[in-house]
DNA sequence: ATGGGTGCAAATCCTTTGCATCTGC
DNA sequence: GCAGATGCAAAGGATTTGCACCCAT
């Protein structure tokens, strides 16, 4: 059941909702400080944490600048650029058949519950700047 | 073309090949001071980035306790356990067709190198412990 | 008045860096 | 003797925490 959100915590989820791209904890606290001047940094992790739990957003993982966090939380893809770290989301369902996970998640021993793929390569900027 | 190796280089790509897990760069340390009590972190980090970058091993990605590496370089797969955070490589291969991977990524405007499928789910030994 | 949320600053933890020293060639 | 590697300690950056205060109920 999910508990209600007071208005900071809506802030924090509308700014990271409405972001196309993956924002770090501080691109977030920059942009709802533009609203809400007198919050903390510390809120914003806190309220993050509290918004992960709730499942309202995703935690994607540490990059060099620290988590990433994801308004989108249907199931989907994303790549990685291996030159400048970019995570991208990947448009398209990259579909994979639900036995083949069933079985693979088997011989690991878990218990599924979702999975992601991941792909690996050069983005287009780093494409153009490398020439 | 790779570089050949120092001494202290191979014992930690040693150690990190025969590790079962994915070790920290704490587990590697504690390990490799067993065979040169004389090596501080600070080497051993800059050896592990000296080894990623020669394509030795690769980083798999920060959990809560910093980066973990993996001695394995052949493509494959991991699963996380949604509970307990532990990283366990899947020992069979998820197959996703290649020309399924390749139109995601033109869909993302990458150009592709590798990709990785990522399980989530209960590792066994949550599920025993939550009963 | 009460319990949870909050700001601020200090503390923590992982990682990197500066620098003097050491090593192998 | 030199270039690169190393140990140590200090610095850096992200995240968490302690605590007093504030706010809504």
């Amino acid at each position: 059941m999910k508990v209600e959100l007071n208005s900071n915590a809506q802030a924090v989820l509308g700014i990271v909702r409405a972001a196309h791209n993956h924002p770090t904890v501080l691109e977030i606290y920059e942009e709802v400080k533009r609203v809400r001047p007198r919050m903390g940094l510390a809120s914003v992790y806190r309220i993050l944490h509290h918004l992960v739990e709730q499942g309202y957003v995703k935690e994607i993982e540490r990059s060099e600048e620290g988590y990433r966090y994801d308004g989108h939380v249907s199931r989907h893809d994303h790549a990685v650029c291996t030159d400048c770290g970019a995570l991208l989301d990947v448009p398209v369902e990259i579909s994979v058949p639900q036995e083949v996970l069933q079985a693979a998640a088997r011989a690991t021993g878990i218990e599924l519950s979702s999975h992601e793929v991941r792909l690996y390569g050069l983005c287009s900027a780093c494409r153009m700047r490398n020439n």
